[in-house]
RNA sequence: GGGGAGGUUCCCGAGUGGUUAAAGGGGACAGACUGUAAAUCUGUUGGUGUAUGCCUACGGAGGUUCGAAUCCUCCCCUCCCCA
C-alpha cells in the first residue's frame, strides 16, 4: 500500500462518528510523516476525575482512542487531577464545587483501572497533570493568562450564558481551558480528542501551542451521547447513565430502555459493527431485535458473551414474560411476629420509607408471588418464603424466619 | 466603599401572619397501553403502624406573636447599579 492510500484509510477510520475534525489537511500531513518516519502520533485525551465511574458516554471517546491505537498511535491519557480541583465548567450553568485533593486522587485511580477495559495497555501513557501544573509559578500562570482575553473567553457559549443571566463565574474557572491547553503544550500533542462540549478548550490548545512554537494539535470532536432520558447528555450527576462497571443485567436492561431513534446513534458510536451492516439492520430488523443485539454486544465488551446471554435471559423472563427469574437476590428477615408489609418493603430496601411503600401499594405496584397486594395492612408470618415485586424493576425473594 | 434586588421542597418557580407539607411546571416513581421502547393518558411525589395526631422543612442564628416561609435583629451567600 502506498503512503497516500494508507493515509486515506486511516482518515476513513478516524472520521467515523466524529462531529468535527480541525483540520483535515493538517492531519493528513501528520499521518504522512508518522508513516514515513514510523513514528506514532501522540493522541491526547483528558479526563476530569469528578465522576468515579466510566459510562458509555466516555466509551464513545475511548473507542475512538482504541481505533487510533489499532492504527499504531499512542494515547496520552491525562488525568486532570490538578484541573479537577477547578472542575471543568464546560456545559455547566453553575460553578462546580472544587474537589478535595483526596477525592480527586481516589477518582483518578478508579478511572485508571476502568479505561483499560477498552484501551490497549501497551500503547497508552497515563499521566497526571498535577505533575507539571503544580510546579507552575504564579509568574508562569500570569504569563499563561496573558494569552487569553476575557472577550475570547466569553465567546464560549456556557460562560456567555452564565454571564448574561447573572450567574456567578469565578476567575479560576477561566484558568481551566488555559491549563488544559498547557497540557497539550507540555506533552506536545498531535491530536486532542474530546466531546463537542470541549471544542473551545481544545481550540485553546491549538492557539497556545502556536504561542509556544509548536505545530498545533488536530482537534477531534466526538458527539455527546444522550443518556437514558434521550435528551440530556449522559452523565453521572444526571443519573441517566449506563456505567461500565454495572452488572450485565443492568447494562442490558438499560440499553433496552433507550428510544429506537437513539439506538442508532449508539450503534454508530459504540458498536464495532460496520456502518453498512448497521444500515442493513435498520431496514430489515424489528427495532427491538436490533436493540437486543446492541445490548448483547455492549455487555460482551465488558463481560463475556455468556454473561450477555444470561442478562438477556433475565431480562426476557423479568420484563417480556413478566415472570420471576431464576436468580434473584434473597433477603432474610428475622422476626418473632408477623411483619407489616410496608415495614418489610422498607427493611429489604425495595422502598425508602413506609410511606412510599404505602403509596405504591395503593397504586397497585406491589405484587407477592405475582399476585397484586391490595391491602395496606397486610401482614406476613414468619416461616414463609415468597417473591415480592415493586413495579417492574424492583424484585426480591424474601424469607422470614424466627 | 455606597445603593438596590434576591436565597422556598430533587430542580425551576408561586406564595408576604393562620384554611400551607407550601400553587404551577420539570424530573422521578407507579398504573394503563406497548416491543419493560418512545409517545400518550391517569395517579403519586417529607417522615412516622395512619393519627381532625406527632416530628422535620422555606439560607443560618436569635426575637415578636396564641400562631411565622411570611414581621424584626444580627450573620452568611448571590446578582445588579454607582464609585
Amino acid at each position: 500500500m502506498n503512503i497516500e492510500d494508507a493515509v486515506q484509510e486511516q482518515i476513513r477510520v478516524i472520521k467515523r462518528g466524529t462531529v468535527e475534525l480541525i483540520e483535515e489537511q493538517e492531519l493528513k500531513q501528520k499521518l504522512r510523516e508518522s508513516i514515513q518516519k514510523n513514528k506514532p502520533l501522540r493522541i491526547k485525551v483528558g479526563f476530569d476525575p469528578t465522576a468515579p465511574d466510566i459510562h458509555l458516554g466516555h466509551v464513545v471517546l475511548l473507542n475512538k482512542l482504541k481505533q487510533f491505537q489499532d492504527l499504531g498511535h499512542t494515547v496520552y491519557f491525562i488525568i486532570g487531577d490538578f484541573t479537577g480541583m477547578i472542575g471543568d465548567p464546560s456545559g455547566r450553568d453553575k460553578m462546580r464545587t472544587p474537589l478535595s485533593e483526596k477525592e480527586v486522587k481516589e477518582n483518578a485511580e478508579t478511572y485508571k483501572n476502568q479505561v483499560f477495559k477498552i484501551l490497549n495497555h501497551e500503547k497508552t501513557v497515563v499521566l497526571y497533570n498535577s505533575e507539571w501544573c503544580s510546579k507552575l509559578s504564579a509568574k508562569e500562570i500570569i504569563k499563561l493568562s496573558s494569552k487569553m482575553t476575557v472577550a475570547r473567553m466569553l465567546e464560549r457559549n456556557d460562560f456567555d450564558k452564565r454571564f448574561k443571566s447573572n450567574i456567578p463565574i469565578c476567575i479560576h474557572e477561566f484558568l481551566y481551558p488555559l491549563l488544559q491547553a498547557y497540557d497539550s503544550v507540555h506533552i506536545e500533542a498531535d491530536v486532542e480528542m474530546g466531546g463537542t462540549d470541549q471544542r473551545f478548550n481544545l481550540l485553546v490548545g491549538r492557539t497556545l501551542q502556536k504561542d509556544y512554537g509548536q505545530k498545533p494539535q488536530i482537534v477531534i470532536n466526538m458527539p455527546l451521547l444522550e443518556g437514558l432520558d434521550g435528551v440530556r447528555k449522559m452523565s453521572k450527576s444526571l443519573g441517566n447513565y449506563i456505567g461500565i462497571t454495572e452488572s450485565p443485567e443492568e447494562i442490558y436492561g438499560k440499553i433496552m430502555s433507550i428510544s429506537d431513534e437513539l439506538m442508532w446513534k449508539y450503534y454508530e458510536l459504540l458498536s464495532e459493527k460496520d456502518m453498512q451492516e448497521v444500515e442493513n439492520m435498520k431496514e430489515n430488523l424489528h427495532p427491538k431485535e436490533a436493540k437486543s443485539i446492541l445490548a448483547l454486544e455492549i455487555v460482551k465488551k465488558f463481560y463475556s458473551m455468556k454473561e450477555a446471554e444470561k442478562a438477556k435471559q433475565y431480562f426476557d423472563t423479568m420484563f417480556v414474560f413478566r415472570e420471576t427469574p431464576q436468580e434473584i437476590e434473597t433477603a432474610e428477615i428475622k422476626s418473632e411476629e408477623d411483619v407489616w408489609i410496608c415495614r418489610l418493603l422498607k427493611n429489604i430496601g425495595l422502598c425508602s420509607s413506609t410511606s412510599e411503600a404505602r403509596r405504591l401499594i395503593e397504586s397497585g405496584a406491589v405484587k407477592i408471588d405475582d399476585k397484586r397486594v391490595g391491602d395496606i395492612d397486610k401482614h406476613l408470618s414468619p416461616g414463609i418464603e415468597f417473591t415480592i415485586r415493586v413495579g417492574k424493576k424492583r424484585i426480591k425473594k424474601v424469607r422470614i424466619f424466627k
